[in-house]
DNA sequence: CTGAACACGTGAGTC
DNA sequence: TGACTCACGTGTTCA
């Protein structure tokens, strides 16, 4: 009987929690069974052993979790329980709220804003696609950092193959603040090999025209997204 | 004596806790301190008082934090406290995991082929400056939204003017993920009245031309910010 | 009736 | 010293 053998050998490493509780698990390891001597016989203080080390084996699974919850949280300052748990909660509302905020840029760009104006959902396509161009994806043109600026208004976009691995683009959309920005963002993030870049502006307009040099699959993808070529 | 006042109201609301704990709790609300007729003094059972309902708001705390902690995890299964704790850590690690798939994408985007060459704070200036070249205030060329992404490394500086009215800046960059982007972001962010831009790039290097057209004094410190002309 | 889960009171240790 | 936190053993309820 009582090799109740609870090892008592974690103890949160970082002691503040390593007390005489282990020690005095150490020392009744032998439970207080009323050993020996007990006429109310054997079954009942077994019965009180057995929810003893059961007992133990709780405490022991919950503190050996609540370590686990420490250990994954950045930045613990206390080592009490309650600011465990604590301080758990915050940095999980810290990571929802972070979610939550890239969750809210990603619709924000998908969404964008039904304004006045029109806006590159309006574009459809013009007549110097070769082939059943395909409508802009337009979540490539708006800014991809969250920035509240309007989105970009497209005027006219072409799409036309220079030679076997050279496809020029050429873009005419509206001059307004952070145009030129949100074009190069567009480009920069479609991974295109751009041999060479030429933006201009006059009065209200911005024309940016785009020499890209297809190298791989991803490319033609991205291509054909914007035209069908 | 004896209004501990505890309410013992929260109970987890989903039951499955709401037990006779609570029952004894309401029950022997007034303490087992040998009440009355204790010969031993009222000192010492009043600490053991104490103690109890300290020891009692204690765990009241600690199952508040838990429920709290219940209750911004999704998808919680089990309502035991080890289950809860079990559950949180495995939430945590989800969105640890979440987090550190959109890190390694962003950076994936930014650094592309970010070979490790010398950035910006080399650059000391050129000879190509008519007189007493500034040094370029950086952080112009960092990235104002705060992307992690590496500074700008500027090559060669030429600001010149052309006419009375118009002022040609060609500058010279190693070309790295969003560079462009950045360069587009610093003259717009100048307020210059661009007449036309060029961007080129070839192998590792961006070369931009920008026309500028002089209007009022702001562009002249704006300029003078950069090369003392 | 056995095991699991809980709150409780208590003694002990720390700051 | 007192105000903490902690682990422990116990009695209770529920599935």
């Amino acid at each position: 009987m009582e090799n109740i053998s609870d090892e008592y050998t974690h103890c949160w490493e970082t002691n503040t929690f390593f007390q005489a509780e282990d020690l005095q698990g150490y020392l009744d390891e032998e439970i207080p069974t009323h050993d020996s001597s007990s006429q109310d016989g054997t079954q009942s203080s077994l019965m009180a052993n057995r929810n003893i080390v059961s007992e133990r084996n709780r405490r022991k699974k919950l503190n050996e979790r609540l370590y686990a919850l420490r250990s994954i949280v950045p930045n613990i300052t206390k080592m009490h329980k309650e600011s465990i748990v604590e301080d758990a909660i915050d940095y999980i509302q810290k990571l929802q709220e972070e979610e939550r905020k890239i969750q809210a840029e990603i619709s924000d760009l998908e969404s964008a804003e039904t304004s006045s104006k029109s806006t590159i959902s309006e574009f459809d396509h013009d007549e110097t696609f070769s082939s059943s161009p395909k409508r802009l994806t337009n979540e490539s043109f708006y800014d991809s950092r969250g920035s509240r600026s309007s989105p970009i208004e497209v005027l006219e976009l072409r799409v036309s193959s220079m030679g076997e691995k050279t496809v020029v683009i050429s873009l005419t959309c509206s001059k307004r603040t952070n145009t030129m920005v949100k074009l190069c963002e567009i480009f920069e993030s479609l991974n295109l090999k751009i041999i060479s870049a030429n933006i201009a502006a006059f009065s209200d307009w911005v024309l940016k025209t785009v020499f890209v040099q297809v190298i791989h699959l991803s490319l033609s993808l991205s291509l054909t997204t914007y035209s069908h070529t």
